[in-house]
DNA sequence: CTCTAACCGAGACGGTACGTCTCGTCTTTTG
DNA sequence: CAAAAGACGAGACGTACCGTCTCGGTTAGAG
């Protein structure tokens, strides 16, 4: 279920290395061609002109390759944003997320929550692989918003983060439903009542 | 994809309506029993004592079939709830829902929201079929409000129920925190700003 | 297993017999288009305009019905035969039965022996239905030779006859090669040794 | 089509042989205990202890599969057989020919038999894998009989085996009728017109 | 500069389920 | 009341992948 960490567990250096690197390559173009149901273990072993048994050496499943595309692919764009506000902070991080949803990077991570659904082990490997570290850095923000005052100071992180990642999240999985600027401007605002000091009045 | 609409579209029905229960019956029970990748077409057929063609008949897929099960079983749930609060029944129909999610019929709406990431037919058939019903309902108690001076006039309802009903699922379905009272009382004052008698009149 | 012998077998007279005229066509239709394999019950109901129910009530299987196609279809071709010669009779016969066995007609005979292989219910109406009765007019051509004189009198009819047919419908069925003029010659020939008084003195 | 020969096409077959010998031998089996129509791959597979899709990776359908069991079956009784006599030796052959028809292994030649009329692949199967190479060795012993002055030089080998061999097949698939030693030697002796020392110098 | 052991490609294997097909039976409705 | 229409239980079809298992053939580093 471990995905290799290729420093440490090939002394020998084969081309391990260089196997993982076509592997996921192939895992991340199938998927975006045939979709996930379509994508199967042949097929990427196919593509990446690689033996079956080389990847099921290094992966246990389907989710668990797909995994590692993931947080590779994740590790890319990760500016840390931080623009002196909190809320403007969120409403271009959810906008961002939401945009990202949308992109082939973003496929493989609805697929695996997707898979989550059926497989406790995939739900276990999503959260604290992927899902834990993104909240970490999102919980900087609100810490800085907290600092500056901005924020209430009980404000519960993972309450509030839950808030507003659930229903943009939800929007692109379940109803379909775009995720606008006013949208993602509505749910900060209310989930945060930011200070009027840095904001004005509450608007409503 | 449809499934059969008995009295209307078969005259000439034969056994139809008694295998359709028992095919509903068994997929429900073997889904509880081994999952849903493990919920075979196969292992249904068996179950209920019918031709997997029998099956095939009249549902396209599994997760086709699945959705007429959760429509039967959620067809029976639903006492309307009305308190003479929004905020109110909000909440209560937001911790009936969390804990839903968690029986053996809410396990087959999570496993048709994975299913629904991978195959748009089934995502299209989840919304018109099963969501928006239950969304229609939940208006309804949002307009209450509206009437009665508890909420903002401008609520957009489908903004708010999805700032509700997101967090909610997103906890079940992604991070596996609990959807306890105090998040769900969190979510509707902070989406709501319910303005009774008791926090002085509406601002607008 | 028995088909009707429709006179008898349908005292109410119904649509039985006109049923029955249009799926015999049908069968023979089917099975010259679609080759032996691909003719299924169903396949002829459709094309007879006939419910399958309708053709189970009078066949028991595909052979069965087919049998009854071959006996309509060989009671048309039947000009006794009759040139003065026993050996010409014969020659002559098995010509025309080589050729049929290559003809749509023929084609079924060849397709009941084959299913006759596997069924010793088909072999059994095989014989008594279609190659005893046609068995007997050959016997005759032999008995007119006996008594001209022709055929020693010893001769065994079914013995000989067996050695004639033998090798016309073996090439046709098994090996493939053509049952041309000098074949069936060296074989009445060989078989028959007809007297010299009709055809002169041995040629070998 | 072709079955694998595993020395030559296979240097890195696996457990190739070994599953290839107990797919023959259920085969074998199965026919035998069953009957040809009730002989499936799915019913081999299981007896053999072995995947369906090992035999379709092998052998393309049912018949190309009893094709091989009938070559292997019949590699094992060809003791060449040279009494001195062709006549004579042609009589034995006949009869163990016939006495071979009735048993296990010939039933599923009379079965390919009863399949190549249905389909012309499999009887052309037949023609070049058992049938032609069985009549090398009968033209073997014509041969003998054309230098041993016993048979006419102008014999056409393939006619007169075929007017041997296609009456005893014929009695056995068609008409039913035992072939006992008198038939036999009837027709030896009608074919072949031998003209040993017992009958006069050969005529030409 | 070999030896040797891990790793690789290739792909056969026993399985399971797929979705389709046809069988022969059974039920309902129509003429 | 027989025929059409067609749903039904049954079960084989041939295919696709699963995850496991030999195979030989490289391909390093260790000796």
């Amino acid at each position: 279920m471990i995905s290799p960490t290729p420093a440490a567990s090939q002394p020998t250096a084969g081309r391990g290395p260089r196997a993982r690197a076509a592997i996921l390559e192939a895992a991340d173009d199938v998927l975006v061609e045939k979709g996930f149901s379509a994508t199967t273990i042949e097929g990427i072993a196919a593509r990446a002109g690689v033996a079956k048994q080389t990847i099921y050496r290094w992966w246990s499943s389907k989710a668990d390759l797909l995994l590692d595309c993931l947080i590779d692919d994740a590790g890319q764009d990760l500016p840390p944003l931080d623009t002196g506000s909190s809320a403007e902070d969120l409403r271009r991080e959810l906008l961002r997320f939401a945009a990202f949803l949308e992109q082939p990077a973003g496929r493989v991570l609805r697929a695996l929550i997707g898979e989550a659904q059926h497989d406790p082990t995939i739900a276990q490997q999503l959260r604290t692989r992927y899902l834990e570290p993104r909240r970490q850095l999102d919980r900087v923000i609100l810490q800085r918003g907290i600092a500056r005052g901005e924020l209430a100071t009980d404000l519960d992180a993972d309450d509030a983060l839950d808030a507003l990642y659930g229903p943009v999240i939800y929007r692109v999985i379940a109803t379909g439903r775009p995720v606008h600027d006013r949208f993602v401007a509505y749910l900060v605002e209310s989930v945060l009542h930011p200070r009027p000091a840095d904001r004005g009045p509450p608007r409503r």
